[in-house]
DNA sequence: TGTACATCAGTGAACGCGCGTTCACTGATGTAC
DNA sequence: TGTACATCAGTGAACGCGCGTTCACTGATGTAC
């Protein structure tokens, strides 16, 4: 059957890198294996290396991707401002904190779902995982600084972008860890954390 | 050379859990091998099924030893209330989000070095993590009740102690997560959580 | 207390298995003329 | 545009390796008398 096109080849490529973003974050890098991932892109384990030198490579590329993708829905929220009755950050906690988030963490927010992968693997990992975080640093600190116009410096904006982040990524991880065994649990800490993330 | 006594035998198994509930923490749970587990713990791989009927098993029992073992310092932090100038909270905060703990995840807290191992592994797992963070949501409860006094409803006290665990461990496993490539940005997590967790 | 024997913890080779990666092969695509 | 050939993406068997687990063996401990 081979060789193919190379419009093929470019769709075959993004077909591994969108199912390893969604493998990569609902298991972890190490518990998906490359004939999985290839037969989830609907190819078989021996083509993988005409399009990644490693595993690795790809988890880098699929980590980048990823925040690539999840920052995107946050400007989309900043963007729709003007529109809704709530404020960006009020409707970017609420869909984070969602129940629907914690049991889909294939398609969600990259700083949680690869939060300790990151940590554990080498650091062509960690370096497009930490400007992910920056990233989403970068958009809530934004948003601190235009939602309390003059009241708020610079830092301050800063400071509250960070307790963000924290808060959001610590009730999402504690959720998802006791989900099955303690439901009311999970529910209760994302419900508090939504209620009172912004106070 | 065996059979050993059975005081020899209880040593053993001790060492195993202790050595399990280090590297457990510090590494992942299945990162660690059975063969490297029991040379830690001065044993060869074989004997490893003498003591435990499986890895879960151990894991198992490593998760609630962990947690245990780290209320107890939860514990002591509040019977020395009166002797120090900060509050307990103060204190646990402080050294919970220290560069110290950080970067011995080895001997700190489950409920950030384990947490998406309790969200992938078996509900044998599972269980006892959810057991010790109600673990540590009743030790944060009671002290925000106690320090607030009668201003503090049951309520408020629990919702303080969800928001409290969520920020540690998101501010924890974020630290972690970009230590290596980004260390300002690590450093920068906790002081900015350090100070205002409380708030 | 002393002796004879059964127990069983530790050892290390071996099991099947799945991992990441390599490779010889196929044959349609891409290209040079 | 048509033909001849080189390229190379996909296939699936095979590589070495480390995993969790099993097992036959050893010999000191524990126990029955």
């Amino acid at each position: 059957m081979p060789r193919i096109t190379k419009e093929d080849k470019a769709r075959n490529r993004q077909n591994i890198v969108d199912a390893a973003g969604r493998m990569f974050r609902a298991q972890g890098i190490d518990a998906v294996g490359i004939t999985e991932l290839m037969k989830e892109a609907g190819l078989t384990h021996g083509g993988f290396y005409n399009h990644f030198a490693s595993k690795g490579e790809l988890a880098a590329e699929v980590c980048s991707a990823s925040f690539a993708a999840s920052l995107g829905h946050l400007e989309q929220a900043v963007a729709e401002r003007d529109n809704a009755a709530s404020s960006p950050l009020e409707r970017v906690v609420d869909d984070y904190l969602s129940a629907a988030h914690r049991d889909a963490p294939d398609g969600g927010c990259p700083s949680a779902s690869l939060v300790i992968d990151a940590g554990r693997h080498d650091d062509s990992i960690q370096r497009p995982y930490a400007v992910g975080v920056e990233g989403y640093l970068a958009g809530f600190a934004g948003e601190f600084a235009r939602e309390h116009d003059h009241e708020t410096t610079p830092q301050q904006a800063r400071d509250r972008a960070v307790l963000l982040l924290s808060q959001l990524v610590g009730a999402m991880v504690l959720a998802r860890a006791v989900r099955r065994t303690q439901p009311e649990l999970s529910d209760e800490i994302l419900q508090t954390c939504r209620t009172h993330a912004l106070d």
